[in-house]
DNA sequence: TGATAAGCGAGACGGTACGTCCAGTCTTGTG
DNA sequence: CACAAGACTGGACGTACCGTCTCGCTTATCA
């Protein structure tokens, strides 16, 4: 960690490389602009402003500033957000099916999320990003409390965990990004219920 | 000759009132210009452009591009979309996801639907309006197929429909919305069967 | 003298066509900052402020900023600058003469001049498009003396005038350009009592 | 081994000084530049990407671009330039002439010379540095066949060489920079033949 | 015989202006 | 009265250089 302790030193661009100070102003500046002005009010020109940083800066380290908002977002995503384990299925699912919801519906780093799949819709390029360092990533978490049932032997063995998985999520994703109505907690444990129905 | 068509008779402004050849002009081009290069190639200059329409002509009956993109939408969709009964709810189910996923991820009103889906994430406002326009139809339609078997009585009497409805495209929406992966038969004959088993 | 009255009506942007407002705020803030912070204050983004018009309304009508210069300096020479006529030629010379290098070398559209000629020599196709527009006439003005006297018959039927006259302004231009000292009285009457002397 | 030789060691950065090396790929670089793609594309990064060295090098011993080309252009007229002297004034005058409205013209170091002049007009600072850097010294080479001549008893003694050296040049700057006529010999003649003519 | 210090390459930094594109508003003349 | 036309203000785009700044390397000089 020296080297690194090193490179981050506080500077105003030398040979150290690049200026962790620009870059964590640009990702917070990104990530307020979002939530206060919304997806439109977010610029290269206003995120550079409000970060204190040349334009050239954000244009040297970011090509576009969805680019910006992926950094953002993984940055936000930094903690562990590992689903806790109860070894309760049911527990787990539940509880893991509220954090979601919770984390797409009402939180920050949820509104950079939705921008972001919003974008996906318009660029595949982008999407094929998105989805390489975002995306997978999080559909690895959302299989955790089924696999790690199957690990406690909870389920049938021939149990497809994935395709399982996103009958699970699919439709709180569903709610949060088209029909916008809230996930209350009947939705979930209607979810819920159903799985555990099916396994017997 | 009624009062509609007299109004729609081609002219270049004048008393008679809009100009139903400019109306459609603009949302060809509107959809014309998505497919060919995407939803930021969309801009109310292009479409004007191209719609051989002044700008003001455009700005005088819309508000936005996504609001052309709406009607440019209704339009596409004005054919009579309900799916079919074939009296089973097995064979509806499967055949209705099948449209369903088609559309969505195949078509040309599927792509605009994905833009909206998108201008949704950005814009609350619009988000409302789109839903109140587009998707509450859509929902109505989705859940046709159940509603239909239980007036045919093939459903217990007590099961919630549209959250059964919910659980069955959700997975759909997305596979094509975040996953991006496609959905093959195997996928919705996973969903199908899975309902199915849960009604015993 | 309607039609132009008409164009020159108050608006902003309009079928009129192009505002004349517009264009003399652009002309007159271009000549000030040439003045008053030298050539390379002169910014088109700093004219559009000054001028309080949009940047693109400068990029519509001029292509650079000399261009926009040429056009300010010929507006400052709309006024009939035609040299007097004394109907005596020494005296005539002298003033002409005493004019041009004070116009040259102590007045705000001399300035403007010297920037231009500047330019023509960092850029070949700006020098053509400037002697076109600018330098043809003011040579023309400078021959008009001796034109003048030749028609009165004071000078010898062949003499060459164009080539007598570059004889008399070039030293002059020289001074101004290149020297950078002052043009005096004694300068000038050397000149021409050589020009003078040479007749004979 | 002189101590400039010494100096002049081929290094990158040390005790010995200033390295020549860079400095000759700076105004090698800078000519090379001007000449290629006029005075616009002549840019400090542009000279130190060309020449291989860093900005911070040329920043250390040159203020400006110009003040870099006056370098270049000193260097390009170390060698001597003397205008020959064959003990004849109409011969000698003629001569020099045209070397100077061929150098002033068409050569590469004319091209230098003329940007250099032109900046002159833009920046009154630079002007004065100029000309006590290049001009006098090439002032004083204009006024040598007149000197000789004086000093061969060619000339009335009272004779103001300086004055009528600048009528003799003052016309070919005058074609050089502001009508950009060619300068042949007709025009030549004629300047030298008046300049005789007033002997008498 | 090292430590020191100057010139060097590299290149990130905060800025300014560039020239372009589009948004959204406006004012006309025509049918 | 809707239309085509198109000039207008305004603002963000992405690029190019500016001039400044640290940095690590290389080397002669001197303690």
């Amino acid at each position: 960690m020296t080297g690194a302790a090193h490179t981050a030193r506080r500077h105003h661009g030398n040979r150290h490389g690049r200026s962790e100070e620009a870059r964590r102003a640009v990702l917070e500046a990104a990530d307020d602009l979002l939530v206060e002005k919304g997806f439109a009010g977010v610029t290269i020109e206003g995120i550079a402003a409000r970060a204190g940083v040349a334009k050239q800066t954000v244009y040297r380290w970011w090509k576009t500033k969805t680019d910006i908002l992926v950094e953002a977002f993984l940055q936000d995503l930094a903690e562990d957000l590992t689903p806790p384990d109860h070894g309760d299925l049911a527990r787990d699912l539940r509880a893991y099916l509220r954090w979601l919801s919770f984390f797409l519906g009402r939180t920050d780093a949820g509104a950079v999320f939705r921008a972001l799949i919003a974008q996906a819709q318009h660029d595949p390029a982008f999407a094929a990003d998105f989805r390489a360092r975002c995306l997978d990533r999080q559909r690895a978490l959302d299989r955790l409390p089924l696999e790690r049932a199957a690990r406690r032997g909870e389920l049938p063995p021939d149990l497809d965990v994935a395709a399982e998985t996103e009958r699970l999520v699919g439709p709180v994703y569903y709610r949060v990004l088209v029909t916008g109505e809230p996930v209350d907690d009947d939705f979930i444990d209607g979810l819920v219920d159903a799985f555990l129905a099916g396994l017997r």
